[in-house]
DNA sequence: GAAAAACGCTTAACAAAGCAATTAAAAGGG
DNA sequence: CCCTTTTAATTGCTTTGTTAAGCGTTTTTC
């Protein structure tokens, strides 16, 4: 597991008394906790044929309906240069389709396809599993009390 | 800012009742808060002649003390591949000094320099009030609320 | 209504991540 | 002991992240 040894207080070194002890940085808490989290559903992935970006552009399709790329990109944690070329894999792949909006012809509006409706079917119920078994794991309430946090932080520096 | 638009319930499409909300999905609410969380970080690192990667490896060996690679590279949330690339940078720029362990000569030791603690020195103070802002807008009680839980996570999925 | 500015997406170039395979050293088992 | 297995770190190859520039389209401004 991540142990971080003797950690009382400042636990040793710390020559920086103005930094917190990288578990109370709250990038570095939040990376590891992801880390912690997402062995099993690398694993889960690993069997679907889509990588991690790949499905988060599926479940936010999934979720928000046909998005404009830039939106798209917003929700699924993407830069846009990087959701250019996922989305021409995952076009060649038959994931989703694309067409240019006939009120802007700048934008192009993605669409998740029956394929890709698929590829979430097929491991909707794993996914599932693997979040119950942490949520057991950790309570359910400490769960829903961070999945709270985690969205007000999100909305909190971004005031929209 | 995020908009997820109308999220009521399941939102909109939501084909597969058993996946929920992306919001609601820990791996990418944690990346969503990390991403909100990153920005003014990323700028304070621009100055500083060090990547994020590199800045969690000085804060990894500055809070730790001198590491060997598996286990730095667990509390940087690096992968060793990767390690290996941006040790053999950070020796160059003389941030770091690397010694093979004489009990194990398979392991190699990191330690940090002078020089990389004054890239900590040079930045603490900034690091400092970043962190105090966003607790300022996002409300202390819920910071260390948050901070706990996070903590408590990677403790969780990795039984020691 | 034309020039200028802004916008949405793509491309290009290079560092970094991810994953599999490899090397070197240590531990185990007969 | 030797042989096999495990462990720590590195390397190779492909995909992704990052930044800046580019190209068409829309909006602003005068």
């Amino acid at each position: 597991m991540l142990d971080l040894g003797p950690v009382i207080g400042q636990s040793r070194g710390m020559t920086h008394p103005t930094l917190r002890r990288t578990a109370r940085s709250l990038p570095i808490a939040l990376l590891r906790a992801r880390e912690t989290v997402m062995g099993p559903v690398r694993e889960m992935l690993a069997t679907s044929g889509v990588n991690e970006q790949k499905w988060r552009v599926l479940r936010v399709l999934d979720e928000g309906g046909a998005l404009d790329q830039s939106l798209l990109a917003e929700r699924a944690c993407l830069q846009l240069p990087s959701l250019t070329r996922i989305l021409r894999a995952m076009e060649d792949q038959g994931l989703v389709t694309r067409a240019t909006d006939p009120d802007d012809r700048r934008r192009s509006i993605v669409t998740i396809s029956a394929a890709g409706e698929a590829v979430l079917s097929d491991h909707a119920a794993e996914a599932s599993e693997i979040f119950d078994r942490l949520e057991a794991a950790y309570g359910r309430e400490r769960m829903n009390q961070l999945l709270d946090l985690l969205e007000d932080l999100t909305r909190t520096d971004k005031p929209g």
